[in-house]
DNA sequence: CAGAAAAAAGCACGACCGTTCGTATTTTTA
DNA sequence: TAAAAATACGAACGGTCGTGCTTTTTTCTG
């Protein structure tokens, strides 16, 4: 509950006190976040009611009550962790200017929120390797957050072609692709095999896309 | 060091008939084949000795007896995946000449073990994900594992800066660390996200890395 | 402040987990 | 072929899992 905060449902006043809030939905929302940091620990199927209730200081049953089954808790955490994605990779770049600024931001934030903060990973990857091959509704969730950012990217190596940033014949799905390929290549040799060069290959494959896919300068 | 080529233990005769291998030895290779064909679908982690028992027809305690714990019988199956990758991925692309060419091949059994197999998927990279925060004896073979093929990866690209078909410049464990990334981003769009236009994004990615590493036309 | 409503706890369940042990059955060896 | 060794089985253990039910406690409201 440092600031966790839905700006969705209620007003907001847990700055100032939690008590307009109903207890309930407070709680529950410390719950997911304590789930969300098990999770992106040990990932989503390893998320147990029973290791969240011990971290939040509650029973079993009352943690369980609240979600009303384990999927759903465990789509609230997906859902949670995309916030948290949303305000801290992709808003933040927004402020950048359109085009190779706001690409550049978005992929410098992207880098940090996968594989470089201090020990969690990251769920969307964790949770891909691990619902590949089940489906339900938490692997459709998972789908449908993983795509959303994915177009949001796109989106904005798009706006970098209109800009005039980008060749105009580039193809955003592949440069896309090759970006979301560095990103993975970091979160594997930096998280998994521990290796710390991996942030400057991934900044170095970054800067080798752009030279590819900038503008010729013939044109 | 792919060196472990393991026929270690007896002379190979499975081939002809079971007999001159001890009992004991063939069955439990049976159960670490279905081990791994289990543990490609559902990972590492979620390999159960209960149900590699229904799987193979037998009792958990004749199982369990063959590995002495879980973490033996995954370690067993680590081995084992690393036996067949080093036969489906390494030692065929041997034959094609040093170079580009065995650096095609490399690439393209690669794909083809790690993505496009039906169903089964790589347990390098779900294992990568399950463990990366999980030290111990699992981790510590798969990370070896792992390792050792990249590291054989690596060569390959040495050599092809060698013969010429790399510019002299080139940094293998960069060309490694972005080829990886193709290898990670097609496992991730083909095999979670169903996206079969992944394999030709991944294809038109390697080509576009080897027009960029290629030898100057001007050198 | 009282009563209603919400939230959390307590308890129990069936299922599955990895593991151990004693025993029956094979297979190998002498 | 008989003794010895390897191999498989069945039952059971303590533990954790997710999930229902019932009761107690807390919070909100008139």
């Amino acid at each position: 509950m440092v600031h966790s905060e839905s700006p969705t449902k209620a007003v907001c006043d847990a700055s100032l006190d939690g008590r307009a809030q109903p207890k309930g939905r407070q709680t529950k929302a410390s719950i997911i976040e304590a789930a969300l940091g098990l999770a992106s620990h040990i990932g989503l199927e390893g998320l147990s009611i029973g290791a969240l209730a011990e971290a939040t200081q509650m029973s079993k049953s009352g943690v369980f009550a609240h979600f009303g089954s384990r999927e759903e808790l465990q789509i609230s955490v997906i859902r949670e962790y995309y916030r948290q994605f949303e305000a801290e990779v992709f808003y933040p770049a927004m402020q950048a200017r359109r085009g190779l600024p706001r690409l550049q931001a978005l992929f410098a934030n992207w880098m940090q929120r996968v594989a470089m903060e201090l020990q969690s990973g990251c769920i969307f990857i964790s949770g891909a390797v691990e619902f590949d091959d089940r489906p339900g509704p938490v692997r459709d969730a998972l789908a449908h957050s993983v795509q959303a950012w994915l177009a949001a990217f796109c989106r904005a190596v798009v706006q970098a072609k209109e800009v005039g940033d980008l060749r105009a014949d580039t193809d955003e799905h592949q440069v896309a692709f090759e970006i979301h390929g560095l990103i993975l290549s970091l979160h594997f040799e930096y998280r998994f095999l521990k290796n710390s060069g991996a942030v400057n290959r991934a900044h170095t494959g970054f800067a080798n896309l752009l030279a590819r896919y900038g503008p010729s300068p013939l044109s």
